[in-house]
DNA sequence: GCAAAAGCTTCCGATATACGGAATAGATGG
DNA sequence: CCATCTATTCCGTATATCGGAAGCTTTTGC
């Protein structure tokens, strides 16, 4: 296992077919078939030839699906789509230590404060993700951060925050596999990889036109475990012009001040925080 | 289906074991405990003790999930938690039609105008569902809703709406099903639910103290299809004081004509409009 | 610190379970 | 109406799943 993430099972080919060959397996690339084509739905013969079942095989999953809550038939079109039953399983999925629960209300406040919307990433493997945003007034939205959606880590401010406060061993890892990952999505230097995170490491937060989309910036600060190790970030999107050199620290501050809250909430136990003020500045009690 | 074959002698009924014998209905029972007990975090010989099934089943059922991304395995703790790949497939699940997208700016707006928290529900077999909440910046918070809740059908106001506008039939349906289930959480009279049922159709809109906290209150509107039965519902909570006579009409309105925007969006039968306004969405994952 | 208990993982043979070809029924469309 | 495509059922085969047993690791208790 080591390693957290799909970089062994490959052994059979084959593009894009049904994983391995249990029916677990194979129910489970049913419903992540579902997922990418919900816009309009599949239908079994869809299903069947998109992951190579045949189609008796197809319907004994696909009922079994349905009879869990998992998939839905559309009877009038004869298409499947994701159940909402699943969707209710999700409200608790990835939220480690209620990480979300408790994040919840502290994003409000920001977004109230901060009039943007403000994002919790969490790290899933090679990316981050957005676990939770809420919505700011301010009129332009962000478009990055669907719940649920994925970037590559190191990507956009989270992303780096995170990066930034990671195992070296694992930023490492992270490094190695994402390079590649990152051509044409901005960052494609290593040393000014490096540099960045370096940076963000320094400061505390991370800052700056990610590129990704032209006068859109963020501001982003990890949420530390008592390790001083990234587990989240807190990151604001918002046009470039709302963080300049004057508005930008007051932002960070407040950021910093909310993930530290976050991070005792974490650890209850916690008798003193080992790595507290130094990295994350004027800690306030 | 059914007709219980039960070759081994464990007759304990252990309350709530793994629904079928297929290994795809076994992974889902072992997603949905982990769901059930998110906050800790399950063992593995938890697992196999709720779900009566051996030691080596779960694990190998186990390890399908996790490297499927369906399941995470905390190293340090040695217990198991939802894995945030289901959190992303949910961003895709029940959201027929683009409801939740198309609903989202919508809520937005809403919460930001009444300054309540707005709830989407939609009808899921005899429950409604909570697709989405957009939080209203008045401090005092619905305990409903949290996405991806449920609540039986006919509890509550944004439930009644959506009966209030089923089919005949469904409805009947449900009244069936879910009285004996109301028991204990407000109504327990069919004529009363009738009678609301019957208020609201009429009205158009709900609205009672439900009873489920003292001093919070609910509207709720139905959205409906062009055939004018429930497709979902748009609700607001918030404590009672802020619904009386002269701010409920005005709520009502505001929402009814919201609720007839999504309306109209859910209906782009003209063929023209298929394209769904990718305005800043769309991104690639 | 050691022994005991509980938990996790691997192995392997028996068999229940899932598979897919073929045939049937239903839908779509020319 | 026939032709084509799709969904569903049936059933014999074989394969993937199961669970006992045993090795191994971690936790518990003394």
């Amino acid at each position: 296992m080591s390693a957290d993430t799909r970089s062994k099972g490959n052994e059979n080919a084959g593009a894009d077919e049904a994983g391995g060959k249990s029916s677990l397996q194979r129910g489970l690339a049913i419903l992540r078939l579902l997922a990418s084509s919900n816009e309009t739905g599949a239908r079994l013969t869809d299903i069947s030839r998109a992951l190579d079942l045949t189609p008796p095989t197809v319907h004994r999953l696909l009922k079994i699906l349905v009879e869990e809550g998992m998939a839905e038939a559309d009877k009038a079109t004869k298409r499947y789509r994701l159940g909402i039953d699943l969707f209710g399983l999700a409200a608790q999925a990835g939220n480690p230590n209620n990480l979300r629960d408790i994040c919840r209300p502290i994003l409000l406040r920001l977004s109230a404060t901060l009039r943007d919307t403000i994002f919790l990433l969490v790290r899933s493997g090679f990316d981050a993700v957005c676990l939770d945003r809420s919505e700011g007034p301010f009129p332009i939205r962000s478009f990055t951060g669907d719940i649920g959606g994925r970037v590559t880590l190191g990507v956009g401010q989270g992303s780096l925050a995170i990066m930034a406060f990671l195992h070296e061993e694992e930023r490492e890892e992270v490094i190695r596999f994402n390079l590649p990952r990152m051509q044409g999505v901005g960052i494609i230097d290593e040393v000014y990889l490096r540099t960045e995170i370096a940076r963000v490491r320094d400061l505390g937060y991370a800052s700056r036109s990610t590129g990704l989309l032209p006068g859109m910036s963020g501001v982003a600060v990890p949420v530390l475990d008592r390790d001083g190790h990234a587990v989240a970030a807190l990151s604001v999107g918002t046009i470039s012009e709302r963080l300049n050199e004057e508005r930008l620290p007051v932002v960070v501050d407040i950021l910093k001040r909310e993930s530290a809250a976050i991070s005792r909430q974490l650890n209850p136990f916690d008798p003193v925080l080992r790595r507290p003020a130094a990295i994350l500045g004027g800690g306030p009690a």
